[in-house]
DNA sequence: AATAAGTAGTTGCATGTGCAATTATTCCAT
DNA sequence: ATGGAATAATTGCACATGCAACTACTTATT
């Protein structure tokens, strides 16, 4: 009996059309607007989204510095290609890399003042993008549900 | 007077933190998300997730064919890197290139039988997915409400 | 009809990113 | 204390993807 329980909660239930749809979605939506709000970005001769995605974790950090391996975690990136994004930066003169004397395995990439002044550059851009593309299409009460339901989301992630 | 109205109505107004929480949600949840299925999909020797999105939307063309460019649109996809995918799809026999008689710059891709044995050998694993990661945190209101927020998004990507 | 402009698809090149292996360091069990 | 497992970051390699240039063909203009 106990066995029939775990095997019917463990069974594969198939989204139905009404879900299949948002997830078809999603993934559409998301392609094109990231496209769009990059291309924007670029025009304006502002740092592209993926440099502005890491840049604001450092900004809000604490002490405007995050370790590597937080920082790759924040952008969904793997450590590799946080490697060398951050090396972009760096040579870029937005953040810098500081020894941790606590474990000296690590780095903090800590944020520059040219790295915050490019955050304020990009940031009007940016702002505009997500403003036109999207929340514009969002009343409050679909941005409330929307992000609760996102939340959901991200919290399990390993769900099965 | 008219004038100023009109830099008012192009005044780009910035996202509250409401609007600008839903997005960033969105980035990272879309990140995991893409992800975690892809893995799913590839450990369970099944095509990858872009693969499957481009066989997902000739199985539903009609006569299971769509034109080169048809397909880049639907999918987000530059034309270069369409031509490229749809090579090592056509390699691996998943579909085929047809020239088209009534014009003979360009091809359809057309679906093949083991195309559609791929799309039904992936489709569980798929399914599974989105439906552990994704659907299972949706009520219907919350998925309605999301899907039509997003439809809302996709219809105006130019809307500046 | 002839020519120019536009479109479909491909290719060279540059860049971005993940995996697996590597190095340096820290943590843990005894 | 010491050796083995784990962790942080980097590097070599392979692969994916966009842009610009190109070819082949179609459409529009005259």
């Amino acid at each position: 009996m106990q066995l029939l329980i775990v095997r019917i909660e463990s069974m594969n239930i198939k989204p139905d059309e009404l879900h299949l749809n948002a997830w078809r979605l999603f993934i559409t939506t998301h392609a094109t607007l990231i496209d769009a709000i990059d291309r924007e970005l670029v025009a304006a001769g502002c740092i592209p989204l993926h440099w502005y995605d890491v840049l604001v974790e450092l900004v809000e950090a604490s002490d405007h510095r995050l370790r590597l391996y937080e920082l790759a975690d924040k952008v969904v990136l793997s450590r590799s290609g946080l490697t060398r994004l951050v090396d972009k930066l760096e040579n870029a003169g937005l953040l810098k890399r500081e020894p941790n004397p606590e474990d000296r395995r690590g780095y903090y990439a800590v944020l520059t003042e040219a790295g915050h002044d490019a955050l304020r550059k990009a940031w009007p851009i940016y702002a505009a993008g997500i403003q036109n593309h999207f929340a514009v299409n969002l009343t409050n009460t679909e941005a409330q549900v929307f992000s609760t339901a996102l939340q959901k989301i991200l919290k399990l992630p390993d769900d099965v």
